[in-house]
DNA sequence: CGACTGTATCGACAGCCATCGATACAGAAG
DNA sequence: CTTCTGTATCGATGGCTGTCGATACAGTCG
């Protein structure tokens, strides 16, 4: 059941009202956690943010490897699971390869985490 | 560095603005990855929307222990990573332990996932 | 006080994951 | 075709993590 290499998370299959609203049912809860997943890890959070905060919204993976002190491959690894996990898609435009945020994961995640304002005050 | 019991993390340190704005800093990177690792389980994703969504805002660990197939001690394994990750709070009444979400946690994480209506167009 | 219930901690263990070097693959350039 | 560069895959490895049973702790009730 946990093989490595996932199919890619369907958008559509995932639900998006606010998790205060009502409680998770199981599955779904699988499948959000998976794109958490992807993003608990600082070099995974600052590739997407890097490619989402890109010129013309795609970034070259050569333009990713620069910023940080792990390998290519390990790079190269974190951007599967990007992708696996429906965060960003990526394409080969002759010698580069170019990847780009897919903004409607991104915004489900987010209504996702929508609270009201302070239901109760943090002590 | 790794030590399994770190401290809550401190909300006011932690960035907010879109990420899809500007490139995260690695100081940021590894705070915030700290909370979506809390929301990288399933069980913990439906145990936050169970408190959230439960009435008055707030739910006891005996409401809490039942839904689940994992034993006592695991959901309060899962309690504690949430709490010491800044999404909930906690507070012991009698012979029950509360717990509720925090929403500025959760909206800060909601804000940093906002991406703008789609810039690239998915394939 | 002692018994009982609700919750947390401890120690162990199996499976997962981030990382690396080595290497394979894809396309461009000579 | 050969070489070179950019990227992905492979296999290994050390560390993290979800889970459990056993047990400790906190508060309530007789």
């Amino acid at each position: 059941m946990s093989k490595q290499s996932l199919p890619v998370i369907d958008q559509a299959a995932v639900c998006c009202a606010p998790m205060v609203r009502e409680p998770l049912g199981e599955i779904d809860a699988v499948e959000l956690s998976r794109m958490f997943k992807a993003l608990s890890d600082p070099v995974r959070l600052r590739l997407l943010s890097l490619i989402a905060s890109h010129e013309g919204g795609e970034a070259c993976v050569c333009d990713l490897t620069g910023p940080f002190d792990v390998s290519q491959p390990t790079i190269s690894h974190h951007l599967k699971v990007l992708r696996e996990a429906g965060l960003v898609g990526s394409e080969r435009r002759g010698t580069w390869v170019y990847y780009w945020v897919m903004p409607a994961a991104l915004n489900r995640l987010a209504a996702l985490l929508q609270a009201p304002a302070d239901s109760k005050v943090a002590k």
